[in-house]
DNA sequence: AATGAATGAGTTTTCATTCAT
DNA sequence: TATGAATGAAAACTCATTCAT
């Protein structure tokens, strides 16, 4: 179930989701290039042609588990900015959302952290993940505005920072590099906030490279 | 030349070199999988045979291109470890060293980037890689031996943290998502380094979440 | 059609048979290693993709080939086994198969020679080659047992001299160097059985080498 | 040694008979379609571009073992012709020759049965084989002109199902079919001259199909 | 909606052969 | 003689996609 990243299972299961399930599945399991759409339609227990009723191509497939994933993620860090939480709570919540993935689907985030992210099929980064990116350049930014981060680092690149963290370590957990019990995976969202944030209060302005 | 990201030129152009560069090229501007054979001896100015006389087959390619790379990283990593700066110093220099390859050699640090997942994918992320996050970790974990850095945290996963921070930056500058003037990348330098560092530093120790 | 050898054909003529057919045409002109893919699915009218829908490679194209012919002629020596015949007419039976085959079915008869070593070679001489064997033995041995043979020769060995003798008729014919009109085939079955089965007499037994 | 069919060995290891000998080895392992020019120059110990000093190709290769070997064959074939011997004894000598070449080199029988005998790289049966066959069918017209065989049958018809024989009993013990011991060769050869020739006998003559 | 037979473009790889040294 | 780097023709096979049913 793609929405499982952020819980928003619909429980409808027609074969359009039947399909995209099984094309996490299979993505997962083989790598997108290595798969063929003889092997996602007999894990979907239906005839291949069929799949061409849903979907363009198999790209198409790609970028529409792509597409569903980051419009719940995009969607979740949205409502984080509507809260009354300080940055720092925020940034937590967003760490805690894409960390805690790993544990909800294991299977999409292998296909979104081995095939999509840097993939060159999905030539320009598509436009939910550059929202997402967005959305935490303006929670850090408000953070600055604030009064709750240094204002001395510029919020786009602290994004690229903050999520790069993020990604890296779900990389470690997908290539299994890193540990990924329960324990580590709290560790590794208190671990980034601590010294993201920690690097961003206040105090440590102007330190001298 | 493979050894400009790290200077080790050695101005030998041998047969085996040609073929590799010309790979670089050929890989950054279209991408591993739509890079064909002939178009690499095209580029190298040698019959497509011959690739097979040095490689043996267009994933050794890669993954040469991969290896020779961090091999290159690795020595440098090193190189580091063995002056007597300060941890802070030190990780400066392995962001200087990393994030200045863009400068140095945009195509191939587009390979790296854009190809990553295909290099893990086909042999589990390349020895030297993971070499690399150990030198990234003793240095980290040196320190925190030191003082220079609270203990508290996961030498390993900070450098994760510190790692996925600096390849992010380099995705944002392939994709064009970040812009890469020279001040951008001294701005990035610094960033990373302040953010990751300061929060590293003693006094954030114990933070509550 | 492959059926016609020993003339069970079906009439059906589906894509199945159709390149069959035109493999058998194919390898018979140009052997099989100079025929192309291509040009048997040419003979066949369909796309050297559908091929491989049915096949799985060239070489399983001749391989059943070879194993439905002889599955034909199996079934063939089997009827014979079952008739009230005297070994001899049973022999002169299995040699009339044969060796009309080469009317019947020029083509076929052409692959089966020449490419006999390529069969043996890649699956050590089909299941089927191997009853045809058998059954010339279990005829060998009745007319021994029954008193029409002479008992102290080895039937297996027998029944390798008697289709090696066919096969090299055969073979004689396929290169040209023997004649192949209707009497020399007519004497080509008497010549065979009357050697073989008359040295094979009862009164030939013992006789000093 | 190429020779030892007939044991005629010169003794001489120069680098032409060097490749020869490596080339029969190398084709009775992997056969001549799989055995690359590479293994034959490895297993000779040479480059393999010398080989094209001594051969003009591959495939000449695979002609010379052949055309060396009959020629030694038709000598001895022709040395068998000479002496005084019935009919009946000489196409023992024959029998003997061939039968025992399994004994004295079995890569070589090996090759000449599963890549030469039905070959159609050497289109045309090589001279030397068409002259062993004549060689026989001078023994048999002998043997019907002196009395001693029935002469209402072709010879040449009769050199086919002789050699035929011989030649299946080859390829039962090259394919593993056929046991193979001392005694076996030795109740080969009796089997085929016993049954050949019991049909070959005057009394036999006339016999009704 | 569903099937799966049919298509055919597209590419890596192999390997015999050549030739400069 | 001897080497092995260099060449390039040649072909099997894959698989996404289409489409008649």
């Amino acid at each position: 179930m793609l929405s499982t990243l952020t819980d928003r299972s619909t429980g409808q299961e027609d074969k359009r989701r039947l399909i995209l399930d099984a094309a996490v599945r299979v993505f997962a399991r083989k790598g997108y290039h290595a798969s063929r759409v003889g092997d996602i339609a007999e894990e979907a227990g239906v005839a291949h042609g069929l799949l061409y009723h849903y979907f363009r191509s198999k790209d198409e497939l790609l970028e529409t588990i792509f597409r569903e994933t980051w419009r719940d993620v995009l969607d979740a860090v949205r409502a984080i900015e509507e809260t009354d939480e300080s940055a720092r709570e925020r940034l937590a919540g967003v760490a805690k959302i894409l960390l805690r993935a790993w544990r909800r689907d294991p299977d999409l985030v292998r296909v979104l952290v081995r095939e999509v992210t840097r993939s060159s099929h999905v030539q320009r980064r598509v436009e939910e993940i550059d929202q997402a990116f967005a959305g935490l350049e303006r929670i850090i930014a408000r953070g600055q505005e604030d009064g709750e981060f240094r204002p001395d680092v510029d919020p786009r690149m602290v994004s690229y920072v903050f999520y790069g963290a993020l990604e890296e370590i779900l990389t470690g957990w997908v290539l299994g590099q890193l540990e990924d019990g329960d324990e580590q995976i709290a560790a590794a969202e208190q671990t980034v906030i601590e010294v993201v944030c920690g690097g961003l209060a206040l105090d440590r302005e102007a330190a001298p490279l």
